[in-house]
DNA sequence: TTGCAAATTAGCAATTAGTGCAAATAACCT
DNA sequence: AGGTTATTTGCACTAATTGCTAATTTGCAA
């Protein structure tokens, strides 16, 4: 995801308009590598600016999804996570804590089964024990 | 999964009653590979058992999971999808027609950003175009 | 076989995550 | 500064799933 100055930028550009809740949304996103949920967005962005509706989160996420400066990624945790790094990339998902930590892949596997199907994407999900509850 | 047999001799061993509603879903469920749905299964068997009740699908799936003869995946389609297929392999979802391939994995991909997490399970999602709809 | 304790079914209410809608408000181009 | 157009809010609504409970069924044991 690009700067809260950029991203400023962008939205006028594209003929949306820059609000302080939308604002706030990008500072709060920038930089964020924690896997936020809308809720936990909504909890933080509330902090900041009581009366905030988390209609206005969702909405805000969504367009920054379609503006592919946004990944939205669902873990089967019930709420989908938001990631602001938008390079392929994999997670590894604490199964003690919930942290979900970025991986990248060096080399792909070796696959068999796949007659046919053109992949264009991929996404791994490691489950284990992080490094801090172990 | 074992064979409907099979799982009528495991319930009973685990003190769990073996009912013609949960006879059919172990049949409906043995050597599928469609990855259906909770929803799916229900439709199906409610062909065979009119009245059967979708609460009662839920329940045997959930009962067959903890056992271990089912895995539950969330591929962020709304409903989870249920795997009679339960050794280690991974997925390929169709864009197009949803349709939801089973992969096997050769030789593992080599990873960076893994410091000290210490992996259980992994599980790769691919997504693009099946055979039929290319 | 029948009886009975324990498990199950079915139906409906409740919950969670997210979207649709419309009135009031705010942004920003000129 | 003004007016058009997008945005915010709040509320109702949907979809998937779980909680609860009365009525029923299963399956061991006599």
């Amino acid at each position: 995801m690009r700067s809260p100055d950029q991203l400023t930028v962008a939205f006028r550009n594209a003929g949306l308009k820059v609000t302080p809740q939308r604002q706030l949304l990008f500072r709060l996103l920038h930089n964020n590598s924690a896997h936020p949920t809308a809720e936990s967005l909504f909890v933080a962005a509330s902090a900041e600016m009581p009366g905030i509706s988390l209609r206005t989160v969702y909405q805000t996420l969504t367009d920054l999804t379609d503006m592919g400066e946004l990944q939205s990624i669902d873990f089967g945790t019930g709420a989908s996570h938001f990631d602001p790094n938008v390079a392929h990339h994999h997670h590894a998902v604490c199964d003690s804590c919930g942290a979900i930590h970025d991986v990248y892949v060096e080399e792909a596997p070796r696959l068999t089964g796949l007659d046919g199907f053109s992949v264009e994407h991929s996404h791994i999900v490691y489950r284990g024990t992080c490094a801090a509850c172990a």
